[in-house]
DNA sequence: TAATTTCGATACGTCTGAGTTTCGCAACGG
DNA sequence: CCGTTGCGAAACTCAGACGTATCGAAATTA
């Protein structure tokens, strides 16, 4: 076992570095936290940062895409743990965990490039979709169903809607809020004024 | 006065041309418009987009910084006119102004380097945002402010967070929602929605 | 030990675009 | 008509990055 397979037989030869891989994605996401876009992102670069050979990376991905792509769906999604005593604690848990999110560069700087690029790089952000914001999105929507269902929330709220409602208005601060980083009363009080509403 | 100054004497020799310099903010827009990034965007490619010289470019702007920051800064906000009848109208036609610039590719695009050039580009971001957004903003502050005044929204709402709310869910829509334009029922479902609440 | 494969480093030819210069012509003032 | 300045086009130099190839060393299997 210590110097055997595991599933298909090693093909003989120095097997590829597990680190040096680790020290790519890593390189490239801390390039990508430091504000460099897709376009600016060099290879070269890359490689340096992770004192790395180039061939070691065109070795592992035949273009700079590839590479990026696979670099962002690492980036998953550490879902707060919700308590479920009611459906405001679980809102907020969920805007607290966006909000502490935004704190950090490069969660920012890779959610500019998933926005923006959305168009350019289609595969860029379909993996990241899918890997980081699905499963926030489905743990939203079983709270605001749950909620739904104990008379919590109205029973003809449209779900879809109040998944936007929230969610953007978070969003709304992230990107144009005051400078700096954001209240850790701000998910308290989207909350609420998403709940309450605007009407008397 | 036809062949005189306006105000300061002329130099002499032959003066530049008006047009060329539409020309080639109109280059820089196009390009823009079809998904070309700041990073992507080249001087050769303008100059050729617009039937121009480089020097002609060059003689104006100093970089490329300062020819996108013009360029955004003419893409000026066409504010709505606001029937007044009515807060919920009012403030469903302003979102209807936005969902009508979403379906243009230039408007979309110019909101993507708009959100993801902040950090990179600062000065991109500040003209446009006060040439472009802050008339909007203000606007939309209006219509709720008199919309507390005359009871038609809870006297203790928080205007900021009732305006978050509003462009949030907005821009949730156009960055996430549903592929392809916008219904044009959205406007109202969100003004509705927003005013309503959440809780039953 | 021999064969094989990866490693980091470095050099290479190529391409793209920046920014400058030069050209001959055009438009303006005096 | 003459001096000045702007014009578009083209050529130029320079830097950066691409993607490939080659090197000797290292890691692994047989």
């Amino acid at each position: 076992m210590s110097t055997q397979e595991s599933g298909a037989a090693r093909p003989a030869g120095r097997p590829r570095s597990e680190k040096a891989e680790k020290a790519i994605i890593e390189a490239t996401l801390d390039l990508i936290g430091e504000g460099v876009g897709v376009a600016e992102l060099s290879i070269e670069a890359i490689a340096s940062r992770a004192g790395v050979g180039k061939t070691t990376i065109y070795r592992r991905w035949s273009n700079k895409e590839d590479l990026v792509v696979d670099a962002l769906a690492t980036m998953k999604a550490p879902l707060p743990p919700l308590s479920g005593t009611s459906v405001r604690d679980d809102l907020i848990s969920l805007l607290e965990a966006m909000r502490s999110e935004s704190g950090q560069a490069r969660s920012r700087c890779v959610m500019n490039i998933v926005m923006s690029e959305a168009d350019r790089h289609r595969r860029i952000t379909e993996r990241f979709m899918e890997r980081a914001v699905e499963p926030r999105r489905r743990a939203m929507r079983e709270v605001i169903e749950r909620g739904i269902v104990t008379g919590e929330l109205r029973p003809d709220l449209d779900v879809d809607m109040g998944m936007a409602i929230i969610s953007g208005t978070m969003l709304w601060h992230t990107k144009w809020g005051p400078a700096g980083d954001l209240s850790p009363e701000l998910p308290e009080q989207i909350i609420d004024a998403a709940l309450a509403g605007m009407a008397p």
